[in-house]
DNA sequence: CCACGTGGTTACTGTTAGTGACCACATAAC
DNA sequence: GTTATGTGGTCACTAACAGTAACCACGTGG
């Protein structure tokens, strides 16, 4: 990509190499893999669209009933989505040769597993959204 | 355990609005809190000082030891992180008035409780992370 | 005086995610 | 023939994000 050599230490600041090309996934940090599945999870509909599988579980669901039960994603955002989430071996992609194609989708047990901790997630986040909501709120009024 | 489509509806406020606040959180669908939560915590360095935070909790860091902890983060990258999550009430902030005034932070209960769910996650990811990372090699490999 | 460290902020720049619109292609229904 | 359906792909655009660098205010040490 770019700048390869990367600048580093104006002032012998310690920085282990630079990000070098890579923005978001670089990573300087194995120790971490949080980060990457908060990255990969992190989309708009990934989650959402885990959750629809998981619900579906071990049932497959097609793109465009998929597509019913995301209200607001594009066919193009579900595509890259459901292809991410096969690139992960999250979920399992079997075409139909008839034609018209028919896709089917569903979460691999590697992607079944991802359920629990997420619904942990969601757990928590059902709990206590509204008062971090709430606090957001309070605090923008407040801030001075 | 949820199933259905969720649609637990709201929980007496619905945030539609937000046309300054946030872009990301446009939010057609209220019931599904988990998308603000990791929209909140998907940013490249929240989880890292949850992390952080929650390992010296309920002791509090310095702002410098935070950075120094996470090694990698900017100064701008660090304080917006840290605003975002006092805003959102996960974290506490302390100034202390002497010179240099010292700013201490650390995890409210409402951020500690949030490490459970993280650690979830995390563990989740250590076990399977490696699976996900080769997976993805293999895909791009043999992209057919 | 100057430099230095602390705890930020602002300005600028580059990268990415997300969106909508249109295209491809094949079949079945009208 | 025209249209609709189903599963995508591609393009152009915008908004949000991450990062770099520079600056500020303060007081301390030299």
């Amino acid at each position: 990509m770019n700048s390869e050599d990367g600048t580093v230490t104006e002032r012998g600041h310690l920085t282990v190499t630079s990000p070098t090309g890579r923005g978001r996934g670089d990573l300087f940090d194995p120790a971490c893999p949080t980060r990457q599945l908060l990255d990969r999870l992190g989309g708009k509909w990934t989650s959402m669209a885990v959750k629809v599988l998981g619900d579906a579980h071990p049932g497959e669901v097609r793109f465009a009933e998929l597509k019913r039960r995301m209200p607001g994603v594009s066919q193009k955002m579900l595509a890259q989505t459901l292809r991410s989430l096969e690139r992960d071996s999250l979920v399992d992609r079997r075409v139909e040769a008839a034609t018209p194609p028919r896709v089917h989708y569903r979460l691999t047990d590697l992607g079944a597993s991802l359920t629990e901790p997420i619904a942990a997630l969601r757990n928590w986040a059902e709990e206590h959204m509204a008062r971090i909501d709430e606090a957001g709120l309070a605090w923008d009024r407040a801030r001075s």
